[in-house]
DNA sequence: GGGCTGACAGATATTGAAATCTGTCAGCTG
DNA sequence: CAGCTGACAGATTTCAATATCTGTCAGCCC
């Protein structure tokens, strides 16, 4: 619509990508669309994504590394492992409960993108579970914690949390009781990690 | 097609109607399959089942508590608790494993299934988490485990282990790893029902 | 010439008319 | 008369014709 003058950039696709999404979904979400949001011609988004199926991935990626980034500040915090395990457990649940609470639909279209997604969660997720084994390590050093492999049991504490921050149990995020549920398992879990 | 004489039963429309989901599917299984499969008219299934969804729930509810009775023999096992709820969980993991390996598709017939059924799967998880908090309560009793709350222990129990028999999760379960991953999930949770 | 356009072929999605299904019930049948 | 049938109304699903989209590329424009 707007024939915006500037040069046309990935940066930009993206952009106007992530609007699209927002107003039409996953599934009416056309690169013509994106194209029609930016005034050029289709054949020019082409030129910065090979395919739909790439500029879906690249959008799915920015979204899912802002997510980590919101996470990594509490990985180098000063306090105690076990608080510091605790805090991150707690603003990861806390910052999924978010985004799927505040848009139900976003969130659902985001859920249908990392379905698609080839690398993309997978790679997420070995960032998530390498930001708590960083935590796991600080904690043994300072003795509060004991295992043999850290990035072993960072992967054992963010399955056992799955329940917290995977997807696809978003819908029971709002229900009664879920904190006491949280709690419990990270109680579990801490508890499993100390000597 | 074969008009068997015998008398109609719930019993009997219940085995009819597995056996159409397991043919065409759970989008394609109507219950004028199932009356043809048993040679009589469609009207004659609604005098035992009000609604369609209710001879769907109450297929899920048998195929539930199948699952269910295959567990229960270990709970009343006369091992040490800790060994018990090792089994406990390796049997669930092994059944449900088995169960979504087998035959792909009447498992996935049957995840569609679960997602319709109203009380049905909760009533299966209480279930299943009440038989773990039977073991929880013999462990607290030896001094093995040590909880306040033996039901809430289990629920979170059960939940920390979600990855491992979620149906969310089926096809994680065949990946390369997954065992080990299982030992390390449930070592860290046994490890924190400890003292 | 680097970046963009727009027409094109094949694949995918939409649409609306026709077919099938669900749930009911008056009446048949043994 | 208890249990079953089959025709019916409204809801849902199928199917095929039509429209739109994806991905390519020769050529245009600045």
């Amino acid at each position: 619509m707007a024939p915006t003058s500037e040069i046309l950039t990935a940066e930009r696709i993206l952009e106007a990508t992530e609007e699209v999404l927002r107003r039409h979904g996953p599934a009416k979400a056309t690169v013509v669309d994106v194209a029609r949001a930016l005034g050029v011609s289709h054949g020019s988004v082409y030129r910065h994504f090979r395919t739909k199926a790439a500029l879906r991935e690249a959008v799915t990626k920015r979204w899912l590394d802002r997510t980590s980034g919101e996470l990594s500040g509490i990985v180098a915090g000063g306090s105690a492992p076990e608080a510091r395990l605790r805090d991150w457990l707690a603003a990861l649940f806390a910052a999924k409960r978010r985004k799927a609470g505040d848009d139900p639909e976003l969130f659902a279209t985001y859920m249908v993108l990392t379905d698609e997604a080839g690398t993309a969660v997978g790679e997420h997720i070995t960032d998530l579970t390498t930001q708590l084994a960083r935590i796991i390590e600080a904690g043994v050093e300072t003795g509060s914690f004991t295992t043999t492999d850290p990035e072993a049991s960072a992967r054992a504490v963010f399955q056992a949390t799955g329940r917290f921050h995977d997807p696809c149990y978003a819908r029971e995020w709002e229900q009664p009781g879920v904190e006491g549920e949280f709690e419990a398992v990270v109680e579990l879990v801490v508890r499993g990690l100390h000597a």
